[in-house]
DNA sequence: AAGAGTGGCAACCGCTGCGGA
DNA sequence: TTCCGCAGCGGTTGCCACTCT
């Protein structure tokens, strides 16, 4: 770890009065205080009125990956890697999207995990299972297989298959756009008879089921938990929050779109959307009609804020958020 | 016991987007 | 419209602790 001391190499900012290096005891207690009394602010004006020589940038950074009181702390549970695994097979590095699914957890502490343990598991079986296999193939989902967590074969499967379609480095052409529609309505489950599978799209992006089971409202629950935004299931059933949807620009940073909005990225969801209710509307029984409107009223919902999506996860049994001080 | 190698993690860096002036 | 400050993000670095030889 770094030392609280300031650096030879950091002497320049003793004109500026600017600490780096690791956080003092003392600069933590001076920050809390100030955060727990004072509440977030500018984070510039955090640093001064908290009396810290440090810049903003920096409280920020570490109110946000130490100070939080809401940080859960300890080792990340298997359900959590499993959960992150899957996460990111569907987002890629954005560890702030991820970190968003795991309450308590911070993109810098998921990107840590991912990068020290989760990365060295992947590369360990890639070599074991193809000798030729080189850590910069990395391919989404390939993920969960290759890290040793356990899919199901059916819909698990099905939905790798199409997810690729959905990563964010590129945008569906048109052509592509009605192959993928297609494809995807095809392969969704809940359109068709029998069980509903937890596949399904809302605005925010594609929702998926990945635990076992057939909920009370008839929905099939695969291994692993629900991607949806809206509490269905039985009692006891897992659910994740939605994935937002996603700006295909070449923007670095991934854009969190409202979902209500209609530029041409969302209408690729919309369009989803209002196949899939069609589907809906024309597929399902009767005794389905309210979980209809749930999903009709989800769908068309706004982007999801912090408070809901601290509700829908703590449903979450597997999730043990026990220890979020 | 000691040095080398490695892992884990806190913190920094550089970049981008956004909002206000 | 442009500029500036800020927040936020992902990549990278640096250092301590642990393990290995």
């Amino acid at each position: 770890m770094r030392k609280p001391e300031l650096s030879a190499k950091n002497n320049s900012n003793i004109n500026n009065k600017l600490r780096k290096g690791l956080w003092s005891p003392e600069e933590d207690d001076k920050l809390m205080n100030y955060m727990l009394n004072s509440g977030q602010g500018c984070w510039s004006d955090v640093a001064r009125n908290a009396g810290l020589q440090r810049c903003g940038k920096s409280c920020r950074l570490r109110w946000i990956n130490y100070l939080r009181p809401d940080l859960k702390r300890g080792a990340f549970s298997p359900q959590e890697e499993e959960l992150i695994v899957h996460l990111h097979s569907l987002l890629g590095n954005r560890w702030s999207q991820i970190a968003a699914r795991l309450p308590g957890r911070t993109d810098n502490e998921i990107k840590n995990f991912w990068n020290s343990t989760i990365k060295k598991r992947l590369k360990n079986m890639s070599s074991n299972t193809s000798p030729n296999g080189s850590d910069s193939s990395y391919e989404p989902n390939k993920d969960l297989n290759m890290a040793g967590f356990t899919t199901s074969n059916t819909h698990q499967d099905q939905h790798a298959d199409f997810m690729p379609m959905f990563n964010s480095s590129s945008s569906p052409s048109p052509s592509m756009h009605a192959t993928v529609l297609n494809s995807i309505i095809d392969r969704l489950p809940m359109l068709d008879h029998g069980p509903v599978s937890g596949g399904f799209f809302n605005a925010t992006g594609p929702c998926f089921s990945t635990q076992s089971g057939v909920d009370h409202n008839g929905f099939y629950l695969e291994n692993g938990g629900v991607f949806g935004s809206v509490n269905i299931g039985a009692e006891g059933d897992m659910y994740v929050p939605p994935l937002e949807s996603v700006s295909t620009t070449s923007d670095h940073n991934l854009k969190v779109e409202s979902t209500c909005n209609t530029d041409t990225n969302n209408s690729y969801f919309d369009d989803i959307n209002s196949i899939i209710l069609n589907n809906c509307s024309n597929k399902r029984t009767e005794n389905r009609a309210g979980v209809e409107n749930l999903f009709q009223q989800e769908l068309t919902m706004g982007e999801w804020d912090l408070e809901e999506l601290m509700n829908d996860v703590s449903s979450f049994p597997f999730l043990d958020f026990s220890n979020i001080q």
